[in-house]
DNA sequence: CTATTTATAATTGTATTATAAATAGTACAT
DNA sequence: ATGTACTATTTATAATACAATTATAAATAG
């Protein structure tokens, strides 16, 4: 159990929600009792408890007297929770989650960038600028590649002004560091890339919100198409 | 505080949730201390703080020594975890929510039912089926119309076979329950929506996913529409 | 033999008490 | 102004005891 600076009961969190979301424990299994969690880990039935509390908040177990602690089934997990997300970054997602994560970015970040061209503040064009110089540079290798990217896209989300879209920057996140597992891109960003972002921006900055719609929806649905295509030819073999 | 069949965490979960949603604490605000909390609920330490840890979960507040429980900026807040969409529901959600809501919706379902309409499966079809047929005989005031949409429009992102657009089934129907609050429909449902509603899943029983998008597309923006009219006519006054 | 009830035991829920650790704020020294 | 040590407050953890819940087994009635 790697401490960091967590306290007991956080790092208890971590790993049981770490174990659920690998598969270490399957819906509707069982997991060790309180009483063995405290053996195991050799901490008290306090942190245990509320470490148990903790991963029930984000609906990845229930726990009940007689029936001990079960992983409950899928449909009732906080996918969009930044600490579920993040176990699931850390386990080992296939070309199927990836396939999640796009779709899930295909339906949201296009219509993020539409409310973006109606409601952005100066400030907020102003972030999704900042974001873009910094792709420039990384391009020119002055700067981290994903994280100008992940700032572009998620600076895209915030000024939408519409507090669901705000929060799934996490998932906006989480998804662009799956999607390096797969490109893995430590290559500088290309200028047509770096160009379709540009589009996106322009037209938010230009209060054109079909146009931002649909340049993103443009270089989303490419994405897709290439993870469509490696998934058909894995499934050929 | 209404007991209900809850335990004491969870009915202290359940209070302060809503307190914070409804912004009895904000932003900022420091809650009372574990040992204020106890003497107010006149609950022990033990449930006291694994009511708070729950709401830590949730991204809600965060809990330090010497610093107190404070309410943490929203950008944290889990949105989508059922319970904290129903401490919204619970209070008094105005245009704006309302807007809020659509316009995730408008994002996400046109998506989910082209989806639906590549990757459902016979059980899935016959979910939207039966959920079409209950409307049906809503129409006919045989079934309660609010439940009926909403199984409808849950059943679809089901069919998406997306765990993420799964998830949000939650969002959707708490998102169809705010909507009934402006619009208080307790009217049948009538045959043009009914119709719009057979459109939509006759084009993902046909798998024909960009009609089925085009479809539920239409009658989002009808929606959207309606409510950005009656902000602006608000707004004027 | 079957169905119902009752008893048992396993597990979580709550309360209480005690001590440790973290940290905001203060006072003081540099 | 900056840093350091001290102090008081608040949460973090532990240990113990008992209550409540409930799955399973046992007893009992019909």
């Amino acid at each position: 159990m790697q401490s960091g600076h967590r306290n007991l009961t956080q790092q208890l969190v971590h790993e049981l929600g770490k174990d659920i979301l690998q598969g270490k424990y399957k819906v509707g299994d069982k997991l060790p009792s309180e009483a063995d969690l405290c053996a195991q880990y050799d901490i008290s039935r306090t942190a245990t408890r509320e470490a148990v509390k903790m991963l029930t908040a984000k609906g990845l177990i229930s726990s009940r007297p007689r029936q001990g602690i079960k992983v409950l089934d899928s449909k009732h997990w906080n996918l969009f929770d930044v600490e579920v997300l993040n176990w699931i970054l850390i386990g080992k997602p296939d070309l199927y989650m990836l396939r999640h994560f796009l779709q899930l970015r295909l339906s949201i970040e296009p219509e993020a960038a539409y409310l973006a061209a109606q409601y952005a503040k100066d400030s907020d064009i102003e972030s999704i600028k900042n974001a873009l110089a910094r792709m420039k540079s990384a391009e020119d290798g002055y700067d981290d590649t994903l994280e100008a990217d992940i700032e572009f896209h998620t600076s895209i989300l915030g000024a939408s002004n519409n507090p669901f879209f705000i929060q799934l920057k996490n998932f906006i996140q989480i998804a662009l560091q799956v999607n390096l597992r797969f490109t893995n891109r430590f290559k500088a960003i290309t200028i047509d890339e770096y160009q379709a972002h540009a589009d996106i921006f322009d037209n938010i900055a230009n209060r054109n919100p079909q146009a931002a719609h649909d340049a993103s929806l443009k270089t989303q649905k490419i994405t897709v198409g290439l993870v469509n295509d490696a998934i058909a030819e894995m499934e050929e073999k």
